[in-house]
DNA sequence: CGATCAGCTTGACACTGTGTAAACTTGACG
DNA sequence: CGTCAAGTTTACACAGTGTCAAGCTGATCG
């Protein structure tokens, strides 16, 4: 999936590149969506993003805190988007894929929250935004799909789409 | 399509909707993607983006071209979702799909470009933009998927999508 | 009036990909 | 030696797309 960035990958090519046979890929998923499922979590496990946030504990001040949680949020997406990318595109028609999706992206939004409410509380959330608003203007420039468009489609190298991510976000939520 | 926001659209669904055999459709298309585009084409007619376009002639000055810009083309993507999203959602696995949607950007693309260098020659495009990066950021917030988003997954309504966009892109493009 | 033709109908079928089911093999382990 | 886990092969159901062939029907034209 990695690889293939998420395109087209069956269940005869997860066995055919696992060794077994396809009946036997049933034997250890439900379905596909099942695997699909438990592959996104294993991965995200293994690239401990957890890990990673918590050198937001070490920010600053609320701007730093805007900036690093961009870094390491923003140079995450590659790394999981070969599998991030088929669980999204079946989310609109398998709601376990939607449920699944949903919780990966709640627990974003935790942390975009967190971040506005610091520049709030340091006095710096610019004008025009709620907390709610702001949270979801940030959660929405962080995704997926943003950066996809951006690095896919308009071919932005990764280091020029934090360092412009971080301009428009700083411009539109800092005072 | 537009009643379904282009959900589970098939060649079936289509036919009885349209009161003759699934086969008979066949007759007046080629296959599911070239009724998909036919679609997509006509209903971009009928809507008449080029007309609505026009209204930006009026604009005073750069900045209010850009809102004018947002107000037209944010308002529109409600109109074509429907048809838009089937064509987007396959476009991954259909190159002719891929080809089309590139085509109906890339007229967008040409519009964002004219309000960039109007505001260029203002000059009023804030630093640390050339004039294809500030395209390229007003295209991307200016798209269907940013626009779903914020609509449909962060419940926005319309009127705050256009409200909460204005304000984004005036900070993040407008000195 | 009868032939022709466009526009449709029905019915059958190939192909892909997912998922289910059943019967058989093989190697490890107590 | 029996049992069990982890496979194997083969077969099939199902949905959705797309193809093909044969037949129907109503309008138009010579």
């Amino acid at each position: 999936m990695e690889q293939s960035q998420g395109y087209g990958v069956r269940m005869g090519d997860i066995a055919k590149a696992a060794g077994i046979s396809r009946q036997a890929v049933y034997l250890h998923f439900e379905n596909r969506t099942d695997l699909l499922i438990a592959t996104l979590k294993y991965v995200d496990e293994i690239k401990g993003l957890d890990e990673r946030l918590s050198v937001l504990g070490k920010a600053k001040d609320s701007v730093d805190l805007l900036e690093k949680l961009i870094e390491v949020w923003g140079n995450y997406i590659p790394e999981i988007y070969g599998i991030a990318k088929p669980v999204m595109a079946t989310r609109d028609t398998d709601e376990a894929h939607a449920a699944a999706w949903a919780g990966c992206i709640d627990c974003l939004r935790g942390a975009c929250r967190d971040v506005i409410k610091a520049l709030k509380a340091d006095k710096k959330l610019a004008s025009g935004w709620s907390v709610d608003s702001a949270t979801e203007v940030l959660l929405v420039q962080l995704s997926i799909q943003t950066w996809e468009q951006f690095t896919q489609e308009e071919s932005w190298p990764q280091s020029q789409y934090i360092k412009r991510t971080k301009l428009l976000l700083q411009r539109t939520l800092v005072t």
